[in-house]
DNA sequence: CGATTTTGACCGGCGC
DNA sequence: GCGCCGGTCAAAATCG
């Protein structure tokens, strides 16, 4: 897989801090890894993912055709290709995850998809323009889809590194393989 | 008082 | 060309 900058940093792993007051119950479902040189090709609502098998060492899995996400201006010819994105689904009650950055809400829209608002964050560090998105999934309420855009440059606030460990997960946290079958209740 | 959130406006791409 | 839609900006409000 492709964690070209920073081989020791995952580009948007979870930075868990000790005794993180993370006790929600919420469980990763699906993680899912975009790679932008098929989502170039993109014209309309739907996307390919390329799969990301949990628990396993960053191997790209089948390529996953099912929601629409992201959209089509997600890379503009004129702006810098911030190259990375990732998205996944987490069961939870809340949709502000603590990943260990520091996130500034820029705005909020409600989408045509989903009857839930998105919401659009930047990395508030300076210099770090990683953005991430987070919405509810539209048919299942109790989940949420976010989705990471580029590679933080920086280290993290709360730097809890698992190196060489592609996928970062909080303790509580219950990982599936990407099987939409077995990710509901 | 600085940082962050809120919220409406604005902008650009795309389809018709 | 126009309208729709998603993404971003920025001023005001709020919070710590």
């Amino acid at each position: 897989m492709d964690f070209p900058e920073n081989p020791n940093l995952n580009p948007n792993c979870m930075h868990i801090a000790d005794g993180d007051p993370l006790s929600l119950d919420f469980e990763l479902s699906e993680y899912l890894m975009l790679d932008d040189s098929t989502s170039q090709s993109l014209a309309s609502s739907e996307k390919t993912y390329h799969v990301l098998d949990a628990g396993c060492s960053g191997s790209t899995g089948a390529t996953y055709r099912n929601k629409n996400i992201s959209c089509k201006t997600g890379v503009k010819k004129n702006k810098v290709d911030i190259g990375h994105r990732v998205a996944f689904r987490t069961k939870s009650q809340l949709e502000i995850m603590d990943d260990g950055f520091k996130w500034r809400k820029y705005g909020k829209k409600a989408v045509k998809n989903s009857p839930n608002p998105r919401n659009y964050y930047k990395c508030s560090s300076g210099g770090c323009n990683v953005k991430k998105r987070v919405e509810r999934d539209r048919e299942d309420p109790s989940y949420v889809l976010t989705a990471y855009e580029g590679v933080h440059n920086h280290e993290s606030p709360c730097v809890v590194y698992y190196n060489q460990t592609p996928l970062m997960v909080p303790t509580g946290w219950t990982l599936q393989a990407s099987s939409l079958s077995s990710s509901s209740s």
